[in-house]
DNA sequence: CTCTATTCATAAAG
DNA sequence: CTTTATGAATAGAG
């Protein structure tokens, strides 16, 4: 096996060595964390019935989000539907997941009248709650914004509650 | 080796078998998939220069969030300080993860002049961005409240632009 | 994209 | 908390 000098044959990222990446397997290597990053949440949801939203800014500039089990219903804090349950085996819980799967296409569609342009941006990504948020701009930015909102007002809700 | 029936030795979760967990150990799931995904996130942030933001509201009501470089940078999305340099090299990244961390403390204590309860909120944690919202409150929730203000402000702007 | 090598994450046990 | 075992994640190459 031929390698560049200054490297390694390990997968993950030597701090030791490593030639300064180019560009290009920079952004591999965006796009493979984030992936996994992703992965990550949604286990992490299902697993341990926790709701997790993140939103990421690759250096290129595009915004990625991921709200599990919904984007919605971890902004709509304690107001959204219940969590699905929490001790459920594992069997159930990969069910649920692919229901939750399959029953987004129409799910997202439904929202804000949009809906083609929704499950388009959708195509080829794993789970239902990936979603380009630049692709998603014209139907999803304005519902994604008055999430914030509501986030926002729970957020200062609580924060007055905290400071009589 | 013993082992309770129907378990395996693995590590990773097995989908397969593995007996229903009790809320003990579902709680130790979550603490260790938790640390782990925050780990994730500043990986992602500091190899990749991204800028990552995360809300987890656990079963149990918690809430933790976790910005990279900082919550507030990543907030402000464009408009923040510049992200740590692009092509800097692990060493320099790991000097830089170490200065942010060591530098947090008083960053975080001037903010809001409330100061003590967040660096206090800090301890024990392994990196500076991660704080219990909930330990937080009373220092850091109106300025996460503001911060969300914000993000919400440049989404609908975002919005705007891409709806004429 | 696929393949491979290596470390990492982490469930379970001590 | 520490150790151990094993599948998962992922950098680099093809």
């Amino acid at each position: 096996m031929v390698r560049p000098r200054g490297t390694t044959s390990t997968g993950r990222h030597r701090i030791e060595m490593s030639l300064r990446p180019d560009k290009n397997s920079r952004q591999v290597t965006f796009s493979k964390r984030r992936a996994g990053l992703f992965k990550k949440c949604s286990e992490l949801s299902i697993l341990c019935g926790a709701r997790v939203a993140v939103v990421v800014f690759s250096e290129a500039g595009n915004v990625f989000a991921l709200g599990s089990p919904s984007m919605e219903a971890v902004l709509h804090l304690h107001d959204g539907a219940p969590v699905p349950a929490a001790d459920v085996d594992d069997r159930e819980v990969l069910e649920e997941m692919f229901r939750a799967r399959e029953a987004t296409a129409e799910q997202v569609a439904r929202m804000n009248s949009i809906g083609d342009k929704v499950v388009k941006a959708q195509r080829g990504r794993r789970y239902w709650w990936e979603a380009d948020v630049e692709a998603l701009g014209e139907a999803e930015l304005p519902e994604f914004a008055r999430a914030l909102g509501r986030l926002r007002a729970n957020v200062r809700r609580h924060a007055d509650r905290l400071l009589p």
